[in-house]
DNA sequence: TTAAACTTTCAGAAATTACTGAAACTTCAG
DNA sequence: CTGAAGTTTCAGTAATTTCTGAAAGTTTAA
């Protein structure tokens, strides 16, 4: 229930977030049918939600022998999942925009009015990037280095202190 | 225009995403009714997007001498604005699920699929907790110490290797 | 104390999004 | 082939969210 309640903020809807919070916490794969029922929602509403599940990248089909059903379950890891739903929606949320600001910091001002508003695009955009770079960092880590760079010391702005002690 | 179709993606409606672009781009504060006319929407439905902006703490109110209006303005650097929004939105989509889980892991599992369950919920309220701290140190960071440690190397990767033969 | 200038609130209308269930489609065992 | 067992689609309905505009509230100059 609270999967549903926040299904939304997630970046999906209610009955998503339900089905993907069930698939979760049962261990068995479940049937189409199962998951209409567990929910108490419609066997269409199942099918479009898994379908939304997989264009995330969320879930995996199985099949079990002797028996013609699909089964569902979460795919990959705890940690892939979380990469998954980071990804997509950096996908959505981040980049249409990154690409309109590109475009638009293609024109040249017209006046000094345009001129402020690209001076502003043009650093949300370097700031964009410089977020989604560094997310992919954080991504291409395992969980395991994460937390051991995160027992490190005091974070990452220690690390930068030690690096220009380094240098100089 | 186009902070308007992403504003439900970022978490606030259409109307209160075009309001914060407008007032992202135009150097000059903007009335309430100002923003009404350039946006054609409301003067009532302003002063809903201005709260809403407000609780997200982007804008800011100033006053002009000889003029009751209140005129509004973005509030803080692009780069604070970008750690005010990840604030807010961890408020909203983490912060209430982490103490979920919290309060879930204190029951003793009556059974198999209890455990099983818990051992999965165990899993993301660590991984959320991880997540969350690496979010506050680099918010803690400037933007300029950011850039650097990104120029660094190829990142986060190696400056972990890095330490580990230092260890050894 | 008044009233003009402004802001906020909120009930209801409009727009959007989600859900159901029945029909259409697909797959495969016999 | 056939039809049973399953899945997907989608038109219509339900639920939710957003927006408007008028009324109520607030502030301040005179």
């Amino acid at each position: 229930m609270h999967c549903g309640e926040m299904g939304s903020r997630w970046g999906f809807n209610r009955t998503v977030g339900q089905m993907y919070g069930l698939l979760i916490i049962i261990e068995e794969p479940l049937s189409a049918i199962q998951i209409s029922e567990a929910l108490k929602i419609s066997r269409g509403n199942v099918s479009m939600g898994i379908k939304e599940l997989q264009s995330w990248r969320l879930v995996q089909v199985q099949h079990k022998p002797k028996d013609r059903k699909e089964y569902y379950s979460p795919a990959g890891s705890i940690w892939e999942m979380a990469t998954r739903v980071f990804e997509e929606r950096r996908k959505r949320e981040v980049d249409p925009t990154l690409s309109l600001l590109r475009d638009n910091l293609l024109n040249e001002p017209a006046n000094q009015q345009e001129e402020y508003a690209q001076k502003q695009m043009h650093e949300i955009h370097d700031l964009l990037e410089t977020i989604t770079h560094w997310a992919g960092e954080l991504q291409s880590m395992s969980p395991d280095n994460l937390n051991t760079l995160m027992k490190l010391g005091s974070g990452v702005s220690k690390i930068l202190n030690f690096k220009d002690k380094l240098i100089n």
